[in-house]
Order: C-alpha cells, then structure tokens, then sequence
DNA sequence: CCCGAGGGTTAACGCTCGTTTACGCAGAGG
DNA sequence: CCTCTGCGTAAACGAGCGTTAACCCTCGGG
C-alpha cells in the first residue's frame, strides 16, 4: 500500500517494502526469506544478491525509519514560527507518517526486539533524539516537567501509531481525528495531579 | 513484576506469568520451550505436562487476558452512575491493568498474529465485544458517530498501552497522567472536524 | 505394602529455515 | 568476440527448536 510513489524503485526498495508489509503482518519470525523473495517474484536466496542477511534487511529497515522521522521532526520543528505551531506540526508529521506508512509504524513499534545488538543500539539512539525534539517542543508550550513530558510523548506515539489497527474511517478524517486526540491529550498533560 | 499477589500460585499460573514476562521481552518466537522452563526452574519438556503446547500457551493466556479486560469493563460500566462516570471508571481500569500487568498488554499487543486461528477468532472476539463497551460508553458521553468512537477507542488503547515503554515516573504519577491523557483525547473526539 | 498418578529428567527425532554453494545466463564494454 | 558483472535459480547444509519417548522418583490412599 505504501509503495506505488515514484514510478522505478530499486530492486532493494521493492523488497524492503514487501518484507515491511510482511514483518507487519507476521512478525519478524513469522516469515520466512522465501516468502519476502516470493512477494517480489524472486525466489528465497535471491535476497542474498541485495542484502547480507535477514537481520540486516531489519536492520535497514529501522534505522531508515527512525532517520525519516527524525529528520521530518526537525524540519517541521525548524520551519514552525513559535513553540505552539511547532507542537501542532510535529503531531501533524507523526499522524501523515503513521497514516501513510503503516506497515513501517507497525514493524518499528513491533520490531525492536528483533534486531542485531548493534542495529538495536543505532535505532534506540536516533529514536531518543526523536522523543527529544518532542519533549523540548512540549516543554515550551505548556508547563510540565520533564520526565512528565517524555512520558507523554510516549503515549501520543502509542495513540497515534494506533491507527494500523482501527482503519475504519478514510484518511482525512482519521488524519483530523488523530491530531485532535494528541493534542488535546498532550495540552493537558502539564496539569497538576492533585488526588 | 506481575505476580507475587497471593502466596501459592498454581505451577500452571508461575509458567504462565514467566511465559508472559519473556514473551513480552523477546517476541514469542524468540523465545524458546526451554527459556519458560527455566525462568521457573525446571527445565524444557517438563512444561509438557502442565500445557499440550506452546501455542496453546499463548492462546490460554491472550484469552485470559482478554476475558479479564472485558470483565472488568462492564463491572465498571455496571457501577458507575452515570455515562461520565462509566468512562472515567473505564480509563481508571484500563490504566491500572496496564501499569500491573505489562507484561501481558505488551503480548496482547504485539503477540495476536501467532495465535492459533481459533484462538485469534477467540480473542477477537472478546476484544471486539470490549470495544463495544468503550464505544457504547462513550456515545452516551459526547456526540460522536460510531465508526469515529471505535477509532477513538482504539487510539486511547494504544495511549494508555505505551506505559510499557516509558516508566520514567512512579505508578501514580503515571497513571493520573494517563488518565487524565485518555479523558482529554476522549472529550475532544466528538468535535466536528472543519478542514 | 504397594501402586498409580503427578511431575520431573535426558535423549532423540524431525522439521523449519537462514545461509552457502555451484551453476546459468543476459548484456554492456573494451 | 569474449569476458566480467549483476542477478537469478535449485540443491544441499546445519543449526535451532518444538515435540515425543523412555525412564525415574515421590507420595497419598486403599
């Protein structure tokens, strides 16, 4: 579903797409390399002529994910004229991300666990950047301590990247409510706990 | 973390939250029959005598926990005097579910696909008859058209579903804030989308 | 006293699956 | 012309792992 932009992607993409939207569906265990070669219409070790390995095709396909959204994170951050906007466009990013890529979301929220220590290491490093642009941009909206705010992060990624699994309504409409939901969630997360 | 309630669990009930604690951790394929027996001190096949396999491990567990979910809901829902106080009663039990047994959201979570087909068909079932709960309680809540409720519904799962990945705060502060999360994100669903 | 059920053990089987090997074949370029 | 490179195939290997088999010990009750 994801794929179909641009109109040749390398053979690489092709396959990462694929094994993307089968780690989604499956988990990384649960499919085999002849089942990834076989929905590119390769078959099994074929895949070794691109990638060196099964864990490294996870592996790429993670760190170019968290790269994508760090880098998309502080674009919108950068180009925001105040904190309030800024906030308002991250959630926008993550949501059109979570939207359009769901396959992707789906295996990074999934996936981790699965990587090569190394990989694993790169990915957690890039993510935590990630989560930083959020919480630095929260912390600058509305008055909230720090471990409050990462933990709110958190929970809006788990909000927003919910959507693989609900789906019933078309993408505007999704789009709007997701982005009201975060918002309106991450707005009162500065709030004082009294009880 | 889980257990440690009452003083003897049955043999079955210690595999199972070891079982749940590993699953959670590593994926249940990443996880081996002889991994289970020893985080409870016996060793591989022994596990034979207490489950037929390891699937159906899995399945009594997701069943379990989604018996359990469900269960508590309509309690809560039975409870409360009126629609406001069911929601609130409804965030309340399935934050506290997910701050005392993340291990077994984190498999509910991520672990559906490696279901059994009568299982999954199983479990589903009951997750789906829960979501009726939420969506029924909030109809009654805020003016929101039904497939919006149920992708509202599913999006607060997947916030409240996060503590697992975060943990920076101490329980309480944890779950007021995700209560407070979900009620907000909730209240702001039925809002009509202009743009 | 014994014996059957409950719950362990280790060894072995067999299948799945990632990876390697050996081979083939188009086609661009010197 | 021919050879090197890129990309594909099919077959074989080897490790891991779920499951079963064969065997053993310990109690509680007739």
């Amino acid at each position: 579903m994801a794929p179909s932009d641009g109109v040749k992607q390398t053979r690489r993409d092709q396959i990462l797409d694929a094994a993307a939207e089968l780690f989604a569906r499956h988990g990384f265990h649960g499919v085999g390399i002849d089942d990834i070669g076989a929905a590119v219409g390769i078959s099994g070790p074929a895949l070794y002529r691109h990638f060196k390995s099964k864990d490294a095709m996870l592996g790429e396909m993670l760190t170019s994910i968290s790269e994508r959204l760090l880098e998309g994170g502080l674009a919108r951050v950068r180009e925001a004229s105040d904190a309030a906007s800024a906030l308002q466009a991250l959630v926008r990013w993550h949501v059109d991300f979570a939207l359009d890529d769901p396959a992707l979301i789906t295996v990074q929220m999934r996936n981790l666990a699965n990587l090569t220590d190394p990989d694993r290491r790169r990915v957690r490093a890039l993510q935590r950047r990630y989560v930083e642009v959020w919480v630095s941009t929260l912390q600058e909206t509305v008055p909230v301590d720090e471990p409050t705010a990462r933990a709110a992060a958190h929970a809006v990624f788990g909000l927003i990247n919910s959507t693989p699994h609900s789906a019933h309504l078309d993408r505007d409409q999704m789009a709007s409510l997701l982005s009201r939901m975060a918002l309106a969630s991450l707005t009162t997360a500065g709030v004082l706990a009294i009880a």
